[in-house]
RNA sequence: GGGCCUGUAGCUCAGUUGGCCAGAGCGCACCCCUGAUAAGGGUGAGGUCGUUGGUUCGAGACCAACCAGGCCCA
């Protein structure tokens, strides 16, 4: 035999052939996809291929106009579109409309850091005008970005924030909220940034560790009360001075204290101490004595408290007390005494708290319960005002401790001062500590009843949550926890860059605020946009033919200068995008962050409720943080940042979404360039699965088709493995589970395809007759099987899938993308549950076999299984009969052997060897019938009767 | 400090209401094929199930504490 001869057969076999590369290309092949579906409008086309479809609404949550996208975005746009590409090919019609928040701080203290010196020369439409452009910037870029990804949506027609339209919707709902009686004008201290001289929403502060001055204070108390504190036994001696002792870490507040709190129920003692001559009764509470001693470092011996004389905190009530350094009080309320307050604990400090109502949410909460005034006497750029002790006016409170501190101590008030590391709130833009300052601010109350539906907001909040899906379902819990406790919503900003409150007052101080003449701003706004208000009088912006209430006149009407709370914007965003689009709201899924929870979710769940007393969602999916390989936060300064476009750009955006796709969103999801290059090995795989099918239906048609029944073993064998994937996999989609298709996609290809199903298959595809029955009947399978594969695919593997639909010969749908077709459904007539057991036995019995071949291969004594003839014994007549009814040359062909046996025995065993017989040169099976054609003899009888036929 | 969440092989994930020696795929090591070839196949080695207690005849699964990490808040 000449070695021409031998590959000569090469030229009768029927080996794979496709136009669909081994080579995927991703990041040259992509951008070309995405601009052919750009060409043919393919989101336009997809809504009209349902065109009266069911709807399924995912309502996008906008991301911020600022900076490139991260991987943050990647995860939450990848797994949108997942939804809404599964969505779409089960028939539902989904829109997705994209928006972004276009307002807010972080834009303005961009800009105006970008003007420097030249914003001073600036008025405020100027500035605003700058943010537009920023935001308009950012918005082009990201929507560069996220189209780069291949999300589908109406990027052409984005919402943002700062549309007209938009804020037209905001004030409608705002409107709405005001005749619900929700908001009002309070004086409260709040979250102040100084650096950028505005009040800050709880979403707008971040937590750092800083070092504060931690002091102990006596406070002397008044005369007046001595003789209150002698019958309480606290003070035993005429000589004795007494005090209460409290504790601060922010002793610039002490300029505002009003009150020390105590707890009614806890005990409090005198401390009786002498020293230096001078004796002193300090009040503190019982449990925090000793710390007290250590702190001040007070020697033991020199003092002690009477155990026969520990009070209630509420006998303290109404005792008062000289301040430290305020001579006079300077509010016109009562002042310096001690109250009562829940809240004190003996967990730090003296059990007596400093109580400065216009400094603190506990504070103010007590300061209200007792009849003291807000007092607040910082402005605000974070100086005292001239209400405070003259060696403190103008001094800006942040740098001020020290000097306090050193006041206190001269004059023998300063008990100890040390330093503490705590966590302390900062301003997310200006990175610097916030204080808490008493201003006038706008809420949203949320506890005042709702008319129309006898409930507060928060009530109503907590009572609809349970109606919402929320994915994972924990969410309730969290939100319901954050609804409980949430104060009420300050919506005002004193910044330039936003949409104004559209609220007039006069100079008598009296508020216009109407759902009447909110609605006569909104329409003015929704034609003019938000830039009118600051070029248009209040007669324009109202309307001629608005009639003022009563007290109010067009010559005395001034504009508020406040901004709303860009939360308040993004949170009406199912009235200003889902309603006006005419999508029914509630809208079936809301889908962020975890963080949302307090952010978009809450803030939109509120004015929802405020105006029609309805969630705007119906499910809340929400999806962890991206954090390195080890589980740590991510963060440019650490260096284990992951650059989302450099990634998108080295492997392309299939890698990306595979990589979105393969992980537990639910959890925070660990991310490295490392780990997302491996998933470059599974979609290798899976492209490699699809073309090997693709290859070998090059010449199958339709017309070929070969019924179930008919089929051998093995293929039904596929064609039940392939029910059953797609069984499973639409169960995972249905649950939003998507590494669960991942992994059933996977697996499938690694193991029921590729090691077995294909390799199996060789032999019939490429050595049988090309139009035979069995070559006929895998071709069937696989047919069936690649078609069920892309669909599976298409919403992760968005560009592959599409690609290998344009290369399939044919396809189930005659749909030009295979994103408008419908995902594949089991054939409920093949039964892969009942046959599963039979399989289980004879794979494990396969299993059995091919380690004993690979012992042969390791000794050497053969090279390929088709070397090898097997012979199994075995005691388990079940077993024996599975085989023979399976048949024993299809169990030989599953092995890929040339030949087995199987016969019952005593012990059960599996032998091989090498095979007696020649090899075929063309299958290079190892049959009995080579050589039994003298025609060809180097062949076997039926690759005799393939090639004699040609 | 509080609320919510997470911690199973190097990686990504399974482990139903507690019950046989803890699973999969990838990766890795070794071997084979060269008619899926910048492919394909086989075998194998990898785990104190975060730690420590407890409940139970029996716990990766239940409880508690702790450790590590994340989000949100104070």
């Amino acid at each position: 035999m000449s070695e021409t001869k031998k590959k000569g057969y090469r030229d009768t076999l029927n080996l794979p052939k496709t136009s669909f590369s081994m080579k995927a290309n991703l990041v040259q092949r992509e951008p070309q996809q995405r601009k052919a579906w750009a060409k043919a409008d393919i989101y336009s086309r997809i809504l009209e291929a349902r065109e009266g479809a069911p709807a399924y609404i995912l309502h996008d949550g906008p991301p911020y106009a600022n900076g490139d996208i991260h991987m943050g975005h990647v995860i939450n746009k990848v797994l949108k579109d997942l939804v809404v590409k599964y969505k779409t090919m089960k028939g539902f019609r989904s829109p997705y409309v994209p928006g972004w928040d276009c307002h807010g701080l972080p834009i303005e203290v961009k800009v105006m850091a970008e003007l420097g010196d030249k914003a001073h020369d600036m008025d405020k439409l100027q500035i605003r005008k700058l943010c537009k452009k920023y935001a308009s910037k950012y918005v082009k870029l990201q929507t560069k970005q996220f189209e780069s990804l291949a999300v589908f949506g109406d990027f052409k027609n984005p919402y943002l924030t700062l549309k007209p339209q938009y804020e037209k919707g905001i004030l409608e709902i705002f409107a709405e909220l005001v005749g619900n009686g929700l908001v009002f004008k309070q004086l409260k201290p709040i979250h102040w940034s100084i650096g950028c001289e505005t009040a800050l929403a709880d979403a707008e502060l971040e937590y750092k560790d800083i070092t504060s001055s931690s002091i102990y204070v006596n406070f002397q108390a008044e005369k007046e009360s001595h003789a209150k504190l002698r019958e309480l036994g606290l003070m035993k001696d005429d000589e004795e001075e007494a005090y209460f002792m409290i504790w601060t870490t922010t002793p610039w507040t002490l300029a505002a204290n009003l009150a020390i709190a105590v707890h009614p129920r806890l005990e409090y003692a005198a401390y009786h101490r002498e020293w230096n001559g001078r004796k002193s009764a300090i009040i503190v509470a019982v449990e925090r004595v000793q710390h007290v001693i250590g702190v001040a470092n007070w020697q033991p011996d020199l003092g002690h408290i009477d155990p026969n004389h520990v009070v209630e905190g509420q006998e303290l009530e109404g005792l008062r007390y000289v301040h430290p350094f305020v001579e006079k009080n300077p509010t016109d309320k009562d002042a310096y005494m001690v109250v009562l307050a829940e809240y004190v604990t003996t967990e730090d400090g003296t059990g007596l708290v400093h109580t400065a109502p216009g400094h603190g949410a506990d504070d103010y909460v007590t300061g209200q319960r007792n009849g003291l005034a807000v007092y607040s006497p910082v402005k605000d750029d974070g100086c005292y005002d001239d209400t405070v002790p003259d060696w403190l006016v103008g001094k800006n409170v942040l740098e001020v401790d020290p000097q306090v501190n050193d006041h206190l101590r001269s004059i023998g008030l300063l008990v100890s001062e040390e330093k503490m590391l705590h966590s302390y709130p900062h301003c997310w833009r200006s990175k610097m500590p916030v204080i808490f300052r008493a201003t006038e601010q706008w809420f949203v109350g949320v506890d005042r009843e709702i008319p129309s539906a006898g409930k507060s907001l928060r009530n109503l909040a907590l009572d609809q949550i349970g109606g919402v899906k929320w994915i994972p379902s924990w969410g309730e819990k969290r939100i319901r926890g954050m609804l409980e406790s949430r104060p009420d919503w300050c919506i005002s900003r004193q910044r330039v860059w936003g949409l104004p409150i559209p609220a007039f007052t006069n100079s008598q101080g009296m508020s216009l605020l109407t759902a009447e003449s909110v609605l006569a701003v909104a329409k003015h706004i929704g034609q003019k946009g938000s830039d009118s208000w600051f070029t248009d009088s209040p007669k324009e912006i109202l309307g001629d033919d608005f009639a003022l209430p009563e007290g109010f006149s067009w010559d005395d009407l001034d504009k508020e200068e406040n901004i709303f709370d860009v939360w308040f914007e993004s949170g009406c965003s199912w009235h200003s995008v889902a309603a006006k689009a005419g999508w029914d709201v509630p809208v079936d899924m809301y889908l962020e962050g975890s963080d949302q929870h307090r952010g978009w979710f809450q803030l939109s769940l509120l004015p929802a409720l405020g105006a029609i007393q309805k969630a705007p969602f119906k499910a809340v999916l929400t999806h962890g943080f991206t954090v390195d390989e080890k589980g740590m936060k991510q963060s440019k300064s650490l260096g284990n940042y992951v650059n989302a476009m450099e990634e998108i750009e080295k492997y392309g955006a299939d890698i990306l979404r595979l990589w979105v796709a393969s992980v537990n969103y639910q959890e925070d999801v660990r991310c490295s360039d490392e780990l997302i290059g491996r998933l470059q090995d599974a979609y290798r795989k899976i492209r490699n699965t699809l073309r090997y099918l693709m290859g070998n239906l090059d010449d199958f048609e339709p017309s070929m088709v070969v019924a179930y029944a008919d089929m051998p073993a093995i293929d039904r064998w596929a064609m039940e493995q392939c029910q059953k994937l797609i069984t499973r996999v639409i169960e995972a989609y249905d649950a939003f589970a998507f590494h669960r298709a991942f992994s059933l996609i996977y697996n499938f290809c690694t193991v029921e395809m590729s090691s077995i199903y294909m390799d199996v298959l060789k032999d019939r595809l490429y050595c049988d007759a090309k139009d035979s029955h069995s070559r006929r009947s895998c071709q069937t399978a696989m047919q069936s099987i690649l078609d069920a594969m892309v669909r599976l695919l298409a919403p992760i593997l968005a560009h592959t899938a599409e690609e290998a639909w344009a290369a399939m010969k044919h396809k189930s749908q005659d749909v030009e993308s295979v994103h408008m077709a419908l995902m594949p459904a089991a054939d409920e007539s093949i039964d892969w549950r009942s046959e599963q057991a039979k399989w289980d036995r004879i794979m494990a019995l396969r299993d059995e076999v091919l380690r004993v071949l690979e012992g042969l291969r390791q000794s050497q004594q053969i090279a390929s299984n088709q070397e090898a003839q097997v012979s199994i014994v075995s005691d388990d007549d079940e077993l024996i009969s599975t085989i023979n009814d399976f048949g024993i040359d299809a169990f030989a062909a599953l092995c890929i052997v040339s030949n087995v046996t199987i016969r019952k025995g005593q012990a059960s065993s599996v032998t091989a060897r090498k095979s007696d017989n020649s090899k075929c040169q063309r299958c290079w099976n190892y049959f009995a019938s080579v050589g039994d054609n003298a025609e060809y003899e180097d062949l076997c009888q039926r690759c005799f009767e393939v090639v004699n036929a040609l």
